[in-house]
DNA sequence: TTGTAAGCGTTATCAA
DNA sequence: TTGATAACGCTTACAA
């Protein structure tokens, strides 16, 4: 009887640090320390090294690196998920980032509004043990999630947190620059009675992008109109509402400002259904960039979150180790990105 | 001077499987059979040994098992990214699966138009040693991939394979099937002179489901009017000229099924531009069931694809260890998975 | 049914 | 600047 030959799964045996130490002619720590980019080694010898790695095709194994060393070159990202292209592009901007570094990316999908979110983001933790978590929102606000990521000293970066936005490192962008913006740019279009929909008065960027639009408006002398504030609630509901509020007013605002996507085609809609044509009887502008603001009609002016750069600057403090620094040094750790403008057709000057 | 300590990043020594067999009073291999559910433990041993691993928490650490055995309990999902919907679905899919058996997902996006988009998924296959891919169209018809998956013996699944539909397993859903289906809903509501707006001629699908409207319309006695058959593009724009051949016939259809929401789309708007109302004068239905297709009015009657089935069942022959027997045995494996028919309010009986 | 011992492929220690 | 050698925490022979 022939005896059976048991193979490994990869049929050809993978080429390991041995492999590349014989042909380098040098041990494998010197290998490593190549590999790791260590000091110390001499330039023909590192030559040498290199040159064994790339002729061989050697891949160095994670799990033997993560095993001996103390990171796992894995990059772990929790997001609920209300709003797909919102995590593609974070997925996309983290990716992109962890690439450079020869880092991958583990996906984890929490139920935000569970109380034991954090239990089904254990397993990445302390079996897959990453050497670190992006949080996307609404998860960077879940309390159980971060008390976790600290209790298990897990570096972490918060994206858009909206509740003590001093824990941890965090990146988000400067919701009231862009409001700011936005409202100097229908300034510049001419307008001047301008009506503002506030979003969510549980959201903390709903104050945030208020106050930039308060400001560009005392910055050119005109004081804040109660009657052309509308509360809304970020819903497309809670838009056409306020549009029937500020547009029923005898003297109806030029323009619109609403702090979400959502509520400025709500008021788009209000418009439309009291024969109002946007935008030459009335501006409207909106905030987030939806992907529904660029397929209605007219298209909607907005601001586009660098959701692709912030994951990205998010995962860079995570590998770079300035999230792990910061957690030792109790420093926080905050950067703030820049918004986009998107100009589109929903804005034009005031009628005479 | 006082000594200096350094720590382990993870302050807390993690627990291991000696801590385990200590506190249980086995063996570690006795634990790794618990662990493994390997047969041959006695009963109460096993017992013993659970009690160990939850009094303690124990968490075995993934690299150790990677390193140690063939497993790495890592699945890959690659994909490009053309609809951030579909990926987003995907992956929910994709993990529930892999939550079952303790898996996690590694996310790697390509770009399919790259040759060498190969070497992007190559990281995840010789560092991350991933037990398996899932690939989504388009990439699961980029032969540079599949080439290089099949060089390294890496298991992998497609979703939706257009190309070589018998290279590797695969998971789809049943064209043909939703397109007799739809149709044969439109002629439950009455209509005969139905249109039919084809998919592009490149697609696979496009033939399926063309081949199922043809089969439901034959199987009520309805033989194939050419003139009622309009060739499309799977984009908007095809659809509204489409539209305007099959509208502007003197007999025109009272309902018109595009072979995608796009098309559907271009036709509804073909339709108000002639000053059609839908769906009193004519209905109309689409196929994918995309995000604009709820957004739009009416909203569109449709086909929902069961992606997030699809990959978990993708994730499920990979875990199940299917994909690698049938990689040895040279057998093809293939699982059709149900649709669904979403009515909205697009199609309603035709008048009179 | 259980245990001993030898890896798995790296990094870390410490000496040369 | 280098290299033996010992971890790292598990699985897998193989033995008992």
């Amino acid at each position: 009887m022939p005896t059976v030959r048991r193979v490994k799964a990869t049929s050809v045996a993978a080429i390991t640090i041995n492999d590349v130490a014989d042909r380098a002619g040098v041990s494998i720590k010197t290998v490593s320390r190549v590999l790791n980019n260590e000091a110390n080694v001499r330039p023909e010898t590192r030559e040498r090294v290199q040159e064994a790695v790339t002729a061989l095709g050697y891949r160095p194994n994670l799990s033997a690196r993560s095993l001996a060393g103390s990171r796992s070159f894995l990059i772990g990202l929790c997001f609920d998920n209300p709003n797909p292209a919102y995590v593609s592009e974070a997925q996309i901007g983290a990716i992109t980032r962890c690439r450079v570094s020869g880092y991958h990316l583990v996906v984890e999908p929490v139920d935000n509004r569970s109380e034991t979110a954090d239990s089904q983001l254990e397993a990445m933790v302390f079996n897959v043990r990453v050497d670190g978590v992006i949080i996307t929102p609404p998860v960077s606000d879940h309390p159980a999630i971060l008390a976790m990521l600290e209790a298990s000293r897990t570096p972490y970066v918060r994206i858009s947190p909206e509740r003590d936005r001093d824990r941890g490192p965090s990146v988000y962008m400067d919701d009231y620059k862009a409001a700011y913006d936005m409202t100097n740019y229908l300034l510049g279009l001419g307008h001047r009675r301008i009506g503002f929909v506030r979003g969510h008065p549980d959201h903390g960027s709903s104050y945030r992008r208020f106050d930039g639009f308060h400001a560009a408006m005392a910055d050119h002398g005109l004081p804040l109109q109660p009657d052309l504030l509308a509360q809304g609630y970020f819903t497309f509901q809670s838009g056409v509402q306020a549009g029937e509020q500020l547009l029923r007013h005898p003297e109806r605002p030029t323009a619109i400002f609403a702090a979400s996507d959502g509520m400025a085609l709500g008021v788009m809609s209000t418009a439309a259904r009291m024969g109002l044509s946007i935008p030459t009887d009335l501006s409207v502008a909106g905030f987030d960039d939806t992907p529904t603001a660029r397929v209605v009609w007219p298209p909607l002016t907005t601001v586009r979150q660098p959701i692709n750069e912030m994951a990205a600057a998010a995962a860079d403090i995570l590998i770079s180790g300035e999230a792990r620094r910061a957690m030792d040094d109790k420093l926080p750790i905050k950067r703030m990105l820049d918004f986009e403008l998107i100009v589109r057709q929903s804005c034009a000057p005031p009628k005479a």
